[in-house]
DNA sequence: CCCTTAAGTGTTAATTATACATTTCCAAAT
DNA sequence: ATTTGGAAATGTATAATTAACACTTAAGGG
């Protein structure tokens, strides 16, 4: 048997998850309404405690299921928040992960059971603890990563236009974009499959849905392409 | 008095600490000779437990300042490192971080009491757990970093070369970099002072040294200027 | 005073990023 | 059948940035 770490400070350690969705036109965050103290009936981001069993990913993804139902969700791990005082209750430290989903894809039941709400990341409520900070650099990395890593598409449906991945960068980035550089820019990457099929919602003359094309991704990547935004 | 989390595991916090060094040629990082079990006698990073009183920046700080006697050093929170069986003694969670020092500055007397050695990164020898992994990703974080803020320096003296600078971005890169597009790059930026004098230990020429400017940086930066290199 | 060695220095070509306006297509209304 | 409205689709010219590249200078040591 091996000897054990005597008589050091533990702590509690949670989870907490910024879930990021696309709607049309905006970044959204999926937030709980706290039903249990402290800070009852307040918002606040998706969280649990690590369990014994756990790694931080597993606790992270079976946090994510339990609110959306979704199994394989993109997610990554963004910082571990430490403050002594930052949940009153006990000395806990928040290991935040954000993920992205398609908005459309989660199941209802489920995040209706915790009075779950999609907020516009432009306008979000009073949030409890130091979830606004966490926010803040989930936004940041999502902002870095988009532009390097294909991972916008997690947030849309397996089917979109030119013109809802456009809006997605826009949202992130927070800027406009000229239409046709953003295009051409895309069509330079060559990792999307044009499909025949047209979206008839946004126009008359309707718009053309793409696809990711995740093999022909990697193989570039295996040649050494990089992604760049 | 508020409620506290009943039942929930409790976990072990150690913080772990990749601590990088440049001289002349390489980039090293500072390792122990553990005087611990378990796997006493194995190479590691510098660690320790997060105390109840501490939050994990405060922690790394106390860690840093063990082994190197110095107060004021940059780093950087990495990742939480939380495999179930990471540290065989006892379930244990790291918080990686990654520091930036003089390899001149520091307190030999303190490493000396570690049995700390620097290693060239490039010949590392076999470490405990998982720090491997953490140095990898301390690494590649390192290679973004250097990239977009003026944080090589912290990994210099105060007054330092063109061709000493080019090396320990050649080093951490690990790219050759062509001299004149470098200096020309470097100049473009105008965050350096240039010395009237010369280090005379390369060349017979002697070489001019220069100095980071951080207050000119700092106004730079707050008139929307953005390192890149 | 000649030799050695690293320091110092600019220009050109290639690539990448930006700015920008017109035509096409389709369905709905007439 | 024809017109109309509204978003989709499309390419080029210019500017900015990045990459490639070789000779001269300075000073100490022999």
């Amino acid at each position: 048997m091996v000897q054990k770490y005597q008589l050091e400070d533990k702590v509690l350690l949670a989870v907490d998850c910024i879930i990021f969705g696309f709607d049309e036109e905006d970044l959204k965050i999926l937030l709980i309404k706290r039903n249990f103290e402290p800070e009852k009936g307040k918002w606040s981001l998706m969280g649990g405690f690590l369990k014994r069993h756990e790694n931080l990913n597993m606790a992270a993804n079976r946090i994510l299921y339990q609110l959306t139902g979704i199994e394989q969700i993109y997610m990554e791990q963004l910082y571990a928040f430490s403050e002594v005082d930052r949940d009153p209750a006990e000395r806990t430290i928040s290991v935040a992960y954000y993920a992205l989903i398609n908005i459309k894809e989660h199941d209802k039941t489920l995040s209706d059971k915790h009075s779950a709400k999609w907020h516009s990341v432009t306008e979000l409520p009073d949030l409890i603890f130091d979830h606004p900070e966490m926010i803040i650099k989930a936004m940041k990395r999502l902002r870095r990563r988009v532009s390097s890593k294909p991972i916008g598409f997690e947030l849309l449906p397996e089917k979109f236009t030119m013109r809802q991945l456009q809006k997605l960068y826009e949202s992130i980035l927070g800027e406009k974009l000229d239409k046709r550089n953003f295009i051409n820019k895309i069509n330079a990457l060559d990792i999307l499959i044009k499909l025949e099929e047209k979206d008839m919602n946004s126009s008359r003359k309707g718009s053309f849905l793409y696809q990711f094309d995740a093999e022909k991704y990697q193989q570039k990547v295996e040649e050494g392409f990089s992604f760049k935004l």
